[in-house]
Order: C-alpha cells, then sequence, then structure tokens
DNA sequence: ATAATATCCGGACCGTAGTCCGTTTAGTAT
DNA sequence: ATACTAAACGGACTACGGTCCGGATATTAT
C-alpha cells in the first residue's frame, strides 16, 4: 500500500550519481568534522560559511559545492539523527512502529517529535530555513505522509492530507522551540497537548 | 476579562513616543508609497531595502530608522488591512464578531484568516520573516489569545493556551500559501479542513 | 532673530549566504 | 608513463539586510 524509498536523506553528496572522487570526500569528512567543532564551540547559529571553510582549511565554493547550502549542511548533521527517528517510527516496535492502534501511533509519533525537537532543536530550525521548500523535503514530506496514513487508518475521512498539514505545523520546530524556551512549557505538557489533539480529531465523526 | 489594548499596530514610528518630526513625517509617506510601488512591479520578494531608498530619495540609514527592518516595512504596509481584520473579529458583527456562540466565532475566524493569508500572502509572509520573535510581534499575540479565549468560551479546559499555540500554526501563511500554490489546494478546503479541525478540538470531552 | 538641543539624515561600512569561472587534480584509457 | 577529461577546487565577487556616526535640520525657549 505504502512503498516509500526508505529513508531518502541527503549524505553530503548533491546528487546521488555516480562514486564521489576521494578528495570530494575527504573534504567531505573535513567540513562535517570542522562544523561540529564550530558548532560546540560557537552554536548553531555562531555557524557561518566563511568561518566553515577556514576551520576545513578548503574555500567557500567547496562548502557549497558539497552541502548546496547552508541549511543543507544541516540537515546533513541532521541525517544520523533522521535516519534513526524515521526507521523507529517505521519499522521499530509498537507504539511508535507499526502493531500498535493508530491513535496510540500518533500520540507515540508526536512524542517521538518533540523529544527529537528539543535534542536537536537549533539544528533542526536551521535545517528548516531553506527559503524555500522547505515543507518538500524529502524527510518532511515522509512524516507528513506517515501522519496522513495514520490518520487514515485511524478512520479520519475528511481530507486527511490537508489535516495532516495542520498536524505537521503543531509538530514544527519552530513553534515548539518557542514555546519551551521562551514560554517555559515542558515536554510532558506539550506531549499531554499533542495528544489531546490527535485524540479529538480522530476520534468521533463530524 | 479581557483587557487589551487596542490595535496595537505599529505605524511607522519606532516608538510611539512623542510627535514625528516633519521631515521624518514626509520620508515615512515617501517611503510607503515607494514601496507600494516596487512591490507593484518587483513583486514583494523584489522589494529590497537599497532600491527602496533609491526610488525614495532617501539615505538607506532612513529606512531602518522609520521600519526598523525589513519585516517591520512589511507590517506597517499590512497594517491597515491588519487593523481591519481585527476589528472585526472583535467588535464586528457575528459570527466573526461576538454574539455568535464560541465554535462557530472559531470557524468564522479560521475563513476569515485563511481570506486575509489569500490576499495579503506575501505581505504576510515577509511580514513574519522577523528572525526571532516572530510570535512575539502583536498582532500574531492578539490573534493567539483571542483563540485562546474562544477555546475557553466553548468549554475547552485542556491546556487552551497551548492549543491555540497550535491552531495558530495551522493558520500560518507560509504553509496556507505552500498548500494553496504548490499542492492546488482551494480556499474552500482550507476552511472546510479547518472547520473539521475546531470543531473535533471544541467538541467532545475526551 | 538667535541660540540650544533633540531628532533625523545619508551613505560608507560590515557580516553573511550564495555564485562564478579560471585553474588544478583524480581517475581512466592508451 | 602519458595524455585526456570530467570533476572538484578556491577565492574573488555580488546582493542583501542591517549598523554607525558625523553632519544637517526642525523645533522650542529666550
Amino acid at each position: 500500500m505504502f512503498c516509500v524509498s526508505l529513508i531518502p536523506i541527503r549524505s553530503g553528496t548533491p546528487f546521488g550519481s555516480g562514486q564521489e572522487r576521494s578528495d570530494a570526500a575527504r573534504n567531505r569528512e573535513l567540513l562535517l568534522c570542522a562544523a561540529r567543532e564550530l558548532i560546540d564551540e560557537c552554536g548553531v547559529d555562531g555557524l557561518t560559511m566563511d568561518k566553515l571553510a577556514e576551520r576545513a582549511g578548503v574555500g567557500k565554493g567547496t562548502v557549497f559545492r558539497r552541502f548546496g547550502s547552508r541549511a543543507g549542511l544541516m540537515m546533513t548533521l541532521l541525517s544520523a539523527a533522521e535516519a534513526e527517528f524515521q526507521s523507529r517510527f517505521m519499522f521499530g516496535p509498537p507504539p511508535l512502529g507499526p502493531g500498535a492502534p493508530p491513535l496510540e501511533r500518533l500520540i507515540a509519533f508526536g512524542a517521538g517529535r518533540i523529544g527529537y525537537v528539543l535534542e536537536y532543536g537549533d539544528l533542526a530550525r536551521a535545517a528548516d530555513h531553506s527559503p524555500y521548500n522547505r515543507f518538500e523535503v524529502p524527510a518532511a514530506v515522509l512524516w507528513h505522509r506517515h501522519i496522513e496514513h495514520l490518520l487514515r487508518a485511524a478512520g479520519f475521512d475528511a481530507d486527511p492530507w490537508l489535516m495532516a498539514v495542520s498536524l505537521s505545523a503543531t509538530l514544527d520546530p519552530e513553534r515548539l522551540l518557542h514555546a519551551v524556551r521562551v514560554h517555559g512549557v515542558s515536554p510532558g505538557r506539550l506531549e499531554e497537548s499533542w495528544r489531546q489533539l490527535v485524540t479529538r480529531v480522530v476520534g468521533p465523526a463530524e
């Protein structure tokens, strides 16, 4: 029924064409390593592409050739965590993975996502900052499809696609971080509110 | 019970301190006029602060002194429409204004906001692009409080504040515009999905 | 009219993301 | 080994948002 191309996360090569040249691979590692160092030292927002290039000892052009944009770099840095989260909600044990009732999977998905955002918050936000098409990034498309699928499975028949958009909006990193950091909302409170939301949405027919 | 300072929209003066000097007022008008021209010619995204300054015949510093930032300029350009929308949902006729049952007011609020976003979309998006605190802008705070208030009035007792955050996220200009422009979703479909959402959220206790 | 002062003005300047293109180099075929 | 080519490299360059501060100007008090 759903046949997704598994974990379509960018790994640093602009397009998946043939093998990467050895110097390119070496520079990619240098850059990722330097990026992690810089983030440790200056925070995500303190990482600039110039500093990164200098730290890695490569030209600026090389940085953009490898990652396309700052957002692309951030996505690459997130890819391991992202892949792990994806495999958990697609293939892992219930209630997040298959096997549990759809509503429980939805609730667990929100909780998982909230935890993910709280852990990798700034990175996720920076990765989202792709001026356009931030909703078309493979990971975002996959989450959306997952939510839509669970809505359907739970018997929600009224425009599950659009409702999945709304529910995704609730889990947007920028808003979650804002609630937590500026308003001191606890993770538990976020999870409970999400549970209320999806329970009521899925629950009764009109 | 709710005592909001009515329509706290910025009008172009950095802070509401005493009178504006006459040359400042003149330049503000020149700038707003030039901004509208440029938007007509190049679209919202084509308006740059340099072009604006040149077109208005003032220095760049003046632009930032008047509006603080690009986002601030966009907010000023929106302020008339914003004030009109605010007064409609706060004081206008039902179902948007007071008098109708809370759920109907919520539904009408979403519809109104969707219409607003579709009309002033790019402007609203550009106004939101304030790198941080985009949720603390007076207008956003007012919408949020309004939704929260309607939730409470409709008997929603489980964390109305946070639920209002989620519902606001659904009405985010960036997402709405994306749905409409990239995926061809019709306004009517947006309104119907919003209706479903708030009806179910407000509807039954758990 | 004159002086005093708070406000405003202009545009050079800065940091940053992203582009461009002439040069270098890794891989490959001979 | 040598020549060839596609890929990668580097860093100067552009565009843009935003800041700064010495100089100009409107306003008010005298």
